[in-house]
DNA sequence: GTCAAATCAATGCGAACGTCTCGAAAAGAG
DNA sequence: CTCTTTTCGAGACGTTCGCATTGATTTGAC
């Protein structure tokens, strides 16, 4: 019935997949890329199965935009139980691995994306406002503040402005100056 | 020959007028609805004229590109001759207006397209590179911090979770503790 | 005036687009 | 086993895309 489908597990794992492929083409070629076509050629299936587990491709691009945020938000949680909570917080905003770089290509591509989608503009509002709620517990009124900082930092990263090193290191004494 | 095209000033002024029609789709639409065809309708003209003043659809979104980057430096540039010119050219990067807010959601959508693009890249690495030079010429080694500072406070106020009002006092604290 | 260049509307072409339908596998429930 | 549901590959539909071509009109140089 509902709950069958396969094992489950496969369900689950043929649908990442496909958002995977969706991330690389973002990642690599922009937005203007992702066509329902272009997706199953990139993930090697065929686009019936995309269809399949994104009815529409409005259903693929919320279901990637959510998918990148999830992503983010657990990049997150997973550092709250630090030592040092506020400082973890902030430099993991910072992009310094290849895959680090991705993420956050990707995950500005669809914040673009989302600033002309009343729908995603909300989530997109909602989520850094939990943000700002969890840094304000720690850091009190700065937390705006560092918050922006870390985000411009993350930009001029992605740009090639400044290292990802540069990045850290102001973010830290951000975080000094003012925690 | 060269230099003729009617009296010179209606050339400038269609394109223009091609390029407006551009920025008004992005903005309210996003990068993906911008068609030769659908930026014809919106400006009123055929897609004749508009393949006449930009041959591909890459040269009209590269002389976009150019035009929001000239745009947004020129608004800079008129800041550098006030009094206090750092808060006036920090402040100067935060959108107010519903103008500003055009201007920045456009120039947003364009920097995450160039993100993709090695060419476009180039340029908006080098434009950052010269307003960091301008700022470090006026506060130091903080540019690159008070730059990102900036940058940070407008992407989240152009997501609604801040206000402008927020975000220019911000600035102006952020320079203030170490201007 | 002549004439070449610039301008621009109209139209067609091939490709790619999102979506839909149909039927065949595949798999779990009974 | 049978049967129902899920899965999903193949193909066609109508639309829209970027781009090229064609020819008419306008324009400034002379």
């Amino acid at each position: 019935m509902k709950p069958a489908r396969g094992r489950g597990a496969a369900h689950d794992e043929r649908r990442g997949a496909i958002l995977e492929a969706v991330f690389a083409i973002v990642d690599t070629e922009g937005t203007h890329q992702v066509s329902i076509r272009r997706v199953a050629e990139q993930a090697g299936v065929s686009v019936g199965r995309v269809q399949h587990y994104f009815p529409s491709k409005d259903d693929l691009l919320t279901a990637a935009f959510t998918a990148i945020n999830d992503r983010g938000t657990a990049r997150v949680q997973a550092r709250l139980s630090e030592s040092s909570p506020a400082e973890a917080l902030l430099t993991e905003l910072i992009p310094a691995t290849d895959e680090d770089r991705r993420l956050f290509r990707v995950a500005q591509a669809f914040e673009t994306h989302a600033l002309t989608n009343p729908e995603l503009a909300g989530r997109l509002r909602q989520g850094y406002d939990e943000l700002i709620a969890v840094l304000t517990a720690m850091v009190g009124d700065a937390a705006k503040k560092l918050l922006a900082l870390a985000l411009g930092l993350a930009s001029l990263t992605l740009t090639g402005n400044l290292t990802p090193e540069e990045a850290r290191a102001i973010v830290r004494s951000g975080i000094e100056k003012r925690g």
